[in-house]
DNA sequence: CTTGCTGCAAAAGATTTGCACGTGC
DNA sequence: GCACGTGCAAATCTTTTGCAGCAAG
């Protein structure tokens, strides 16, 4: 059952390509099942080592290529992350809170209504359509390594 | 009043670096200043700009070694907003969203108790220790834009 | 066929770093 | 006087871009 999701997540970002009108490559199709099939958030360079591993010529500006495409198309969403080095991608584009660990930088979902709560109240206040592409992120430390942390010291 | 405001806010980023034991140098002062009063969410090109303008010499280094220092302390905070290219801080280090317009890149503050209700919330269903300083981001087009483009066409 | 997609390599551009000099304390 | 802070310029590193060749439809 976990397999058949993941073929149907990959076939989903396929569909949303078609149906934009893009064409088929190979590329194409070995970026969207690294996408799908990544446990997380991967990041460009995550999908380019997984994708290189099965397409050992392809090119990192196509892996660029392909993800801005789908995020063009809102299959995925970035996710900006204060002091990561790279950009992650999330597949999950429904508006939810990313709670990111600040010593090993794990991003963990969570899915609450107080996300939509939270956007009825912006847009009624401020004015702004919001957009459902939210970017909440919130920084804390997880408990993995809170417990490292207490064990050793301090 | 506003001047007092901004002349307290100048004070206070001093005191925290003088608190943390850091020197007190003219280019610093000037950073400070700066930082406290830039109408809105600086970003570190534009307060070398500022700086500049009565410290032709300061170099950019310094000023992202002071940001950065500012940042480490707790007293800024880094808002990392998806395809701006630059790293806008904010000096509002209270929890709370800031709503980014998709067109003119303006970015407006929201304070609403349903950010502290979301942080209790993600602290007890992830068992992370969320930090105060939040990366609360949500994406829209803000009432001018949305008006503008309602006027050209579609 | 025609146009979009890919690969390559170089460019772009923000941020960081190494080192020597200057300056706060 | 000592160590930290600064300035300068080069390095770093992710992401973008230009262009020629290839392949999907």
């Amino acid at each position: 059952m976990a397999q058949e999701k993941k073929d149907n997540k990959t076939e989903a970002l396929l569909r949303i390509l078609e149906e934009a009108g893009k064409r088929n490559t190979a590329q194409r199709y070995e970026i969207c099942k690294a996408i799908a099939e990544y446990p997380g958030h991967p990041t460009v360079a995550d999908l380019y080592d997984t994708v290189r591993a099965r397409f050992p010529m392809i090119s990192q500006a196509t892996v660029y290529n392909t993800v801005d495409t789908l995020r063009e198309l809102g299959a995925i969403t970035r996710l900006e992350i204060a002091n990561h080095d790279h950009t992650h991608y999330d597949t999950d584009v429904h508006p939810h809170v990313n709670i990111v660990c600040r010593y090993c930088e794990r991003i963990q979902d969570l899915h609450t209504d107080l996300v939509h709560t939270l956007i009825d109240e912006a847009s009624r206040t401020s004015g702004f359509d919001i957009r459902p592409e939210a970017g909440l992120i919130l920084y804390g430390i997880c408990p993995d390594c809170k417990k490292n942390s207490t064990e050793t010291e301090e």
